[in-house]
DNA sequence: CTGAAAGCGCTTACAG
DNA sequence: CTGAAAGCGCTTACAG
């Protein structure tokens, strides 16, 4: 209650003090504050008293030590910091991650490096040095490096639910590329509504797994849709390279009146340019951004797009990563899709 | 050379291994690794090459304990998810921590929680159970309770150079108000140039200590140039916050010209609300966004703005707190301020 | 230059 | 229910 001065700062009390304190052993007040059998309630509530008195907090060093355990997870984020500053995305990804692990007591290393091969680097370092018990990976590529390293060393792991694809092993359901196919199909039946015949998709970079299962996707349900498969042009997920691969389908014979974008810059960067790529929005071409975010908010006309929960995405990758790490069940995964927003881009509001 | 194959995946060398291997002792494996004195140089190339061979990688946690640090710092960002979805700023300011931490081999801790207060018991775990060596804080607060937790604690720490301000005891300069007044001159003398002399401002919420210094800035600024203070209008930094901030101005008698604004969200909903709001931009309305971002590139008109270089912010912030926590001196703080940065905002281009 | 030993702060069988 | 002891994998005086 009364805050006793502990002395200097640097003297941190350790379950050493607890035990002369409380008049028991050390073994004692370990089982005591960790819950465990093998102390009296009595005992127990003295132990507490003490610690709580001493202001102990347990080393996470020694707890580390003598668990095998780090107590910590790792998100190692391969991305161009060029294209990080487009992507809003990952904070909020973070913050749902965080929930979770803050309530077990996990803390959360970051890295945030250039390409897929640093990130390699990093896993191994982390896990080498067991900084983390596990990681959370994120935009899996083709032929990615750091499954194969997971899978070689054993690193516990989780991906996004429905974002990136399940591990090889994995036991997640394939969801994924069927929660792209409905999302498309919403979509494509949203434009054929509102009168297009004529869609087309800007893909993200191909090397992406995601990527590759919304070829599938959309290939399947442009096809089943409008009888043929509607074109894809793929660009490299910035502004410079939508406009450049919507400049490519608008001079085409037969142009597309709808250009599905696989994130949210790329449709931002048409819509602000539509008049140097002269046309009008939506009027001669309707616009849907593959992600959602104040980009798509603040442009005019604000933009049509795919949303999604990504602080619940945060929140259920960590959770699966502790299930396995705590081989702990958690709640039942619930699987949600994009959604799609209407907005200016695709509405004559 | 050869990959030895290790056994068991679960098995991992520790120096007692390299050791015997080696045919020396414990002592002397852990002096040749960590380069210290002691050994000869004959022993500390066996006992390195050994390590290699072995796959031996420092366990952290034992490192930790036996060394008391951590060998990580935390970033504990305190802001509402809300408006995280708004600031793709974060990422690229770790991006550039990591630059520098990554070099010393020294982790970082992110935790993203919604206010201040999480803040203060995300530090306190933090610190209690050692799990980072010292914090960066960034978006201090007036009667910033973090920065009295890490007085009262003793525990390391940085700030953002030239944004936030220095800790009390702090022994960083007092620039950031001097910055804040040079990039005001810089903007208001850009927005006298082209004819305005009604200007007004829409700040940030007060409770930041940034706001206050612009506050002081933007006072000293506006008397100099204009012979009296321009107006200031609070807002909290979001879209909807900066359209009403900036009615509210419109409203007045004698409506400013030209409107400065904290951030990059409220300029930009300002200028993709500008025909509700009645305005034309640049024509009725000059508008200046004191961050850059997408958001700013991709508004049309494009946004003018005050412009840092985040990356190199980050950079600055981990090498001050590594300073203190390796007491170790490290290259020159390059102190950048904003930069104005011109765009259809507030030129007839 | 080298080795045996204690210690960092916990956890966990193992006897009483 | 309780205590003495060994161990987790390092580091670091301290003797040879």
């Amino acid at each position: 209650m009364a805050r006793t001065s502990e002395g200097a700062a640097g003297a941190r009390p350790t379950i050493r003090d607890i035990a002369r304190v409380a008049g028991v052993s050390k073994a004692s007040v370990s089982y005591a504050l960790n819950d465990l059998p093998g102390v009296s309630e009595e005992t127990r509530a003295r132990v507490r008293a003490t610690a709580t008195e001493l202001g102990w907090r347990p080393s996470a060093a020694a707890r580390s030590l003598s668990r095998a355990r780090a107590g910590a997870v790792g998100l190692a984020v391969a991305r161009d910091v060029r294209l990080l500053e487009e992507e809003p995305y990952y904070m909020r990804f973070i913050a749902g991650m965080e929930g979770v692990l803050a309530r077990e007591g996990v803390s959360l290393l970051l890295s945030v490096v250039p390409d897929v091969d640093a990130a390699v680097e990093v896993l191994r370092d982390w896990w080498g040095e067991r900084r983390v018990d596990g990681v959370v990976l994120t935009d899996l590529r083709v032929e990615d490096p750091r499954v194969a390293l997971v899978a070689e060393l054993g690193i516990p792991c989780a991906v996004r639910p429905g974002v990136d694809d399940r591990l090889p092993g994995g036991e997640r359901p394939g969801v994924p590329v069927e929660a792209e196919r409905r999302s498309f199909v919403e979509v494509v039946d949203h434009l054929v509504g509102l009168g297009h015949r004529r869609l087309a998709r800007v893909a993200g970079p191909r090397e992406f797994l995601h990527t590759r299962r919304r070829d599938v996707a959309w290939a399947e349900v442009t096809r089943s849709r409008l009888g043929r498969e509607a074109p894809v042009v793929v660009a490299d997920h910035t502004s410079a390279g939508g406009l450049a691969a919507t400049r490519d389908l608008l001079a085409r014979a037969g142009p597309p009146t709808a250009v599905v974008y696989d994130n949210d810059v790329m449709a931002a960067a048409v819509v602000a340019e539509r008049e140097s790529l002269g046309v009008r929005v939506p009027e001669d071409l309707a616009v849907v951004a593959g992600e959602d975010s104040m980009l798509c908010r603040l442009a005019s006309p604000a933009i049509s797009c795919l949303h999604r929960d990504v602080v619940a995405d945060g929140a259920q990758s960590a959770r699966s990563l502790l299930e396995v790490v705590l081989g702990r069940r958690s709640e039942a995964v619930v699987f949600e899709p994009h959604r799609l927003v209407v907005r200016g881009t695709t509405s004559t509001g």
